[in-house]
DNA sequence: ATGACAAATGATTGCGCTATCATTTGTCTC
DNA sequence: GAGACAAATGATAGCGCAATCATTTGTCAT
């Protein structure tokens, strides 16, 4: 009577595997990691081993024997806004094909939830890291300096980068976008800001500059909440600011493209008529501002393009390439459609 | 004349913190896994060596030791969707308060990328796995079953689930959104759909299965792309479904809301009367649909909470809980809105 | 004070793998 | 066919930590 071979009661390991295909563990680890340097006839025999038996190799105990961990940590500030989606999916695009893993966190936006994340996330060996902005702690600063782990900052442009650093100057795309309103011919123009974090600070900062060099700003043009952004706060933010304004405002710079849509859709529903009433411009170009009735101005940036520059500066440097400019500006670019046609 | 402290040349281990501290090896692990155990000098002590140096735990001598990764895979089709993202989302807001990492990847809805995606999953041997759907191929399927580890598949209620699942029924979905356009006095009702994956397919089978019941399915009437969905494909599909039926449609379900805003944008083009001269119904609710103009009637899921929900049971089993459903219905509700009235 | 017991701390070992070096086998030249 | 060299394979050690068991210290009742 035969006994029935027992499921895996414990998990495989390397000597398994070796056993089973009659060789030494090490030339199973070179099957695995250099299979070139293995004859044909064991590479297929310790093959079919590893696939009969269904051996997965212990990550673990690998990165521990090799101080590699292929992993790379990546840190946004939230998931729920399609720009960090965006440029998290041109990471995720260049690192996958290149053995390359991704650990992910998100911080809420908060520098101190950031400090933790970013321990965890160096606690895990990262290789290199892919995080958002200048915004950290000085302790986590710190800590990744302390880690000589390769940083990429991304998104903003920063006076002091840690290391790496790709993205466009927000305070520059404000003012650009105020004096384009300007040269359009609005002269009373508005700003509806959510959220606050850096970048919009800065947004909101050059717009800021432009107006007042043309003597142009006024402060109860500005309508913000630290509310995160949506399309509803969007409304709100719109009606509040013709509220307060008494409706003077010939102009909006909407700090980001959901503000945007929620003013626009709350202009409908109030009967004004964009751009004729009012002008409306976002921030980000996304997918809908190009489609929306009246299309809807915005900044493109390129959020995709973005994170496949940061994935393949980190992959170029772990390659110990160390050429190449340790900044990129990653620009932008005004697309004028019908929200602020004149 | 003194010599500079060199700056960490090499990293640390807990063996550093141990001489720094005047301790033992194990007491500094003690300090930092169960701080309890150790007496409050010698934790003052330890951690001021730690803050002082510091010092972060290597995770992969950690886990190896331990055998325990605190490391919970997640898989979902794609970074471009929000259906996704806010799932993901709750996974997070979860996982991040109980010391679990994520380790996220994307599939880009194939199941051969999945099945590769998925080995990297599971040599980073994770406590549990949190996965999309139920479209494995068989070879995934044995390896998840091989590996003992705890699976939840979200998204969708599935037939056979290999462990535990959480989701809803989107064949039933789609029968209850047709059924509900036929009782609103609709009767020649289109079906537009992009990327076609599993639930968006189900989707259609319900949809088309309530009409057949009714004698009102016409195959002219549903078109379809396996090009990913967007806004642009969802005004081109509904161009194409116009002039395929030559505008004899009275409503459209669309197998999601990019696709709904996308028609209903295009619609406004064409000075087509949405609902006057025709219907429009999404999927999925996301915010844009409930501000748009006309709001758009469409199925809310909810995928924030599907996600909560699908860590908690992660969790729970982890803490060795088995009690509790293994199959979680999350069902889902019809929002009536502008885009439909009658 | 003494013994009994709990709490605090330490020494040793091994997790599963790869780096390193050692050995064997194969291939080529003359 | 002997020697020289490269290719293929193996043996050993150690990565940094925590499980396990051993020892020390502290606490209390008697």
């Amino acid at each position: 009577m035969k006994i029935a071979k027992p499921v895996s009661e414990k998990k495989l390991t390397l000597i398994d595997v070796a056993v089973a295909a009659g060789v030494s563990a090490i030339t199973v680890s070179r099957v695995i990691n250099q299979p070139d340097k293995v004859s044909e006839t064991l590479r297929v025999q310790v093959q079919k081993a590893i696939d009969t038996l269904g051996y997965i190799p212990n990550q673990y105990a690998s990165s521990l024997a090799s101080s590699k961990s292929k992993v790379i940590g990546v840190s946004i500030p939230t998931l729920s806004n399609t720009v960090f989606t965006d440029v998290l999916r041109g990471i995720y695009d260049v690192l996958n094909n290149t053995g390359y893993k991704v650990l992910l966190v998100d911080t809420h936006y908060s520098p101190l939830e950031e400090e933790k994340m970013i321990r965890t996330l160096l606690s895990q060996a990262p290789e290199a890291m892919i995080i958002t902005g200048g915004d950290q702690t000085r302790t986590c600063q710190n800590l990744l300096q302390k880690s000589r782990v390769p940083v990429v900052q991304i998104m903003e442009l920063l006076l002091e980068p840690l290391d790496m650093n790709i993205g466009f100057c927000h305070w520059q795309a404000g003012y650009d976008v105020a004096t384009h309103l300007l040269e359009e011919g609005y002269s009373r123009i508005g700003f509806i800001g959510a959220r606050m974090d850096p970048r919009v600070q800065q947004r909101m900062q050059g717009f800021k500059k432009a107006l007042e060099e043309v003597d142009k700003f006024q402060k109860n043009f500005i309508a913000t909440t630290p509310e995160p952004s949506s399309i509803a706060v969007g409304g709100e933010l719109f009606k509040s600011l013709l509220a307060s304004t008494n409706g003077v405002v010939d102009a909006i710079f909407c700090a980001n493209d959901d503000l945007a849509l929620g003013a626009l859709f709350e202009s409908q529903r109030m009967n004004i008529k964009v751009p004729d009433d009012l002008a409306l411009c976002g921030f980000n170009d996304i997918e809908a501002s190009r489609f929306v009735n009246p299309s809807l101005t915005s900044v493109q940036v390129g959020r995709y393009e973005m994170g496949i520059k940061a994935a393949e500066m980190v992959i170029k440097r772990l390659n110990g390439d160390t050429e190449g400019p340790k900044v990129v500006d990653t620009g932008y670019q005004i697309k004028k459609r019908e929200s602020t046609r004149n």
